[in-house]
DNA sequence: GTAATATGTCACATATTTGAGACATATTTC
DNA sequence: GAAATATGTCTCAAATATGTGACATATTAC
C-alpha cells in the first residue's frame, strides 16, 4: 500500500507537470486525500515541488544509472536509459517540464545534474558515437540532448492519451531516435 | 505599432503556455500594461484564454495553409509546415501544450482543426508517403504525428533558450525529423 | 479490545487574485 | 490647442486559495 506521503507526490508531480500553479485543493483531490492532511506532510506549497523535485529527480537518476550499467555498447546504454526514462512517465516529463526553460549549459551548473553524473554520461556516450561517426555530425549535443528530452516525452504522452500501445511507444521512441541522429548501427 | 491587444494576447501566450494559471498581474506586467488595462480589453481570464486560442490557431493555422501551398511535392511541403511552424515560436508551443493532453483522434473530433483542414492536408501527406513506401511502415500516423509537434517544440525551445541559433535549430529539426520517420528522398 | 496514530470535516483568519469605479495623466486625433 | 480617447494609479469589494486549530471518526498496532 502506497503511503500518503508517496500518494501525495505522485499527485502533485501529474497536476503541477501541466500546471504549476495547480491547486492544492486539486492535488490533495487527485492524491485522495484531504488538503487538510497534505498539509500535515508538506509545510506548503514549495515544500511539496521541492520535495517534487527531489524525488522525481532521485527516481529519474536511480533509473538512468542502473540502465547505463546494464550493457558495455554505448548504443544499447542509451537506448537502456531512453527507455529507462519512458517507463519513468510522469516522473520524467516532470523533470523535463522543470528544466525546459533552461539551456544546456545552465544545466551543467545545477548540481541536480552532477549528483549521478547522469547526464555527462549521457554526454561522453554520444561525444563517443560523433568521434566514432556513427552518428549525424551536423547535430550538435544540445540539440540531440533536448530531442532525446522530446522524444522521450513524446512517448509517454502518446501512452498516456491512448494513441499508442505502451511497447509501441518504447519502439517507436528508439526508432525515431535513431533515425532522427543518425545513428548507424 | 503594436496594439494593446496584441501585445496583451502575445504576453498572455508566453505566460500561459508554460502556466495555465500564471497571475493576470504577471501577464499585464509581461505585456507593458497596467492589470486594468488588461481587464479593459478582456472580460475575465477565461475570455483572455479563449481569444488567445482563436488567435494562435487562425495565426498557426494560416502559415501552415501558405506552406502547405508554396510547394507541389508532398516532402517540401511537410518541410515547409514544419518550418513555418517553428517560425510560428510562442504561438505553435501554446496551441501545441494545449491539445497536449488530447488523443489523436479527439483531435479529429475538434472543429478548430477542421477549419482550415491542415491536419487533414498534413495526414493525407504523411499517407501519401507511406503508400509510397517513403518513410518507416512500422511508424503509425498518431505518432508521427505527435512527433512532428515535439520537433518543432524542441526546435523552438533549443532557439529561445540560446542553445542553438535560429537557422540551425529550423535545420536540425528538419533532419532530426526525416530521420525519425525514415524519410527517403 | 484499548490505545495510539492517521485522516477527514469544519471553521476561520489571512493572503492573494480578480474585477471594476473614480479620477488623474498621457497620448492621439482633428 | 482643444477635445476625444487610451492608459495608469489607486482603492475597494468580492472571490479564491492557503494554512491551521479543534474535534470527530477511521485505521492501525499491540
Amino acid at each position: 500500500m502506497e503511503s500518503t506521503r508517496a500518494k501525495i507526490i505522485t499527485a502533485a508531480v501529474r497536476c503541477f507537470r501541466d500546471n504549476p500553479s495547480d491547486t492544492l485543493e486539486k492535488v490533495a483531490e487527485e492524491a485522495g486525500v484531504s488538503r487538510r492532511t497534505l498539509h500535515r506532510y508538506f509545510e506548503n506549497r514549495e515544500d511539496l515541488i521541492e520535495s517534487c523535485k527531489n524525488e522525481m529527480l532521485v527516481s529519474c537518476n536511480k533509473a538512468m544509472i542502473l540502465a547505463y550499467e546494464s550493457d558495455p555498447g554505448p548504443i544499447i546504454k542509451i537506448r537502456n536509459m531512453l527507455f529507462a526514462a519512458i517507463e519513468q512517465g510522469a516522473n520524467y516529463a516532470f523533470v523535463k517540464r522543470i528544466y525546459e526553460r533552461s539551456n544546456f549549459s545552465d544545466l551543467e551548473m545545477k548540481k541536480e545534474f552532477e549528483s549521478d553524473d547522469v547526464k555527462s554520461k549521457w554526454f561522453n556516450l554520444i561525444k563517443e558515437l560523433q568521434k566514432a561517426e556513427r552518428i549525424n555530425p551536423e547535430l550538435t549535443i544540445p540539440w540531440i540532448f533536448n530531442l532525446f528530452g522530446s522524444i522521450i516525452e513524446t512517448a509517454i504522452y502518446a501512452f498516456e492519451s491512448g494513441d499508442v500501445a505502451k511497447n509501441d511507444s518504447r519502439n517507436f521512441a528508439w526508432i525515431s531516435f535513431k533515425g532522427a541522429i543518425g545513428l548507424k548501427e
